[in-house]
DNA sequence: TTGATTGCAAAGAATTTGCACTGGG
DNA sequence: CCCAGTGCAAATTCTTTGCAATCAA
């Protein structure tokens, strides 16, 4: 699957593009380049953070994984399950929840064609303060 | 006003806090640090680089200016009006509209809510291609 | 074989920091 | 006066690029 998938994407089947894919594929939070380059470094694959900065590229160019800037000055990476959603950031610890409402997503549609827009794409963005650094603070 | 509220806010009254101030309450969009750099130097206030990250900075631990990422890479500044407005932006001519829906405000308070965070700001761009671009194809 | 891919180091872009000097209160 | 505020250059952090070696197809 993984193989297949890179080839169906006209990318070569490499070593460090597989254990990318599946360091991806095994994360349940977005993961910045760095972490994947530790993550790498960890399970004894020598991959290069320019090799690591680069897949991603390609990966994002592909529609494998999707890119966010949240509220803290560098990119992290999702892998692209096809379903879209939104994302709530807190600005103190860096935690990231996601979410989806049809009611937004539909209104969204309806603003853009009143004012003659053709939706390509979205971002919505809920920065906040989540409820454990309130009670900590 | 600009001075009373930099004063208020602990600050003191210097000549490139009121100059950049000024730059920021007369702006319509999100400006770079390096945008209102290039502002500066274009009105003859000859302010260095890392003057304008600090007292964004500032401004922003003020609440005088709101900071975000959004897909570039790099923090925009405005100010902090008190007022959400969203933004439509043509991938095409870069044209921007803004709009504000009361539903979408609404929903986006009641997901905060239901994650247990109290949100501080909200991001929402809607990209797409504007009627004129679809026109002239 | 052969062009795509990689690693490393150097280059870039955005932002921060150290330090001596300046100016507001 | 005195210390917060500033300018400049050097340092950091994140990311990209040039180039020779390497590897998948």
């Amino acid at each position: 699957m993984a193989r297949t998938d890179l080839h169906d994407k006209g990318l070569k089947v490499t070593t460090p593009r597989l254990r990318i894919l599946h360091i991806l594929e095994d994360s349940k939070t977005h993961l910045r380049a760095e972490d994947i380059y530790r993550i790498l470094a960890q399970e004894g694959d020598d991959v290069g953070l320019a090799t690591v900065y680069r897949v991603l590229t390609q990966f994002e160019s592909a529609g494998i994984v999707n890119k966010h800037y949240f509220a803290e000055g560098y990119a992290v990476f999702e892998m692209d399950r096809g379903t879209h959603h939104d994302h709530l950031v807190c600005v103190k610890c860096n935690r990231v929840d996601e979410f989806v409402d049809a009611e937004i997503e539909e209104r969204q549609k309806n603003i853009a064609e009143r004012f003659g827009y053709e939706i390509t794409d979205h971002s919505l963005y809920l920065y906040g303060i989540c409820k454990q650094c309130r009670v900590q603070k």
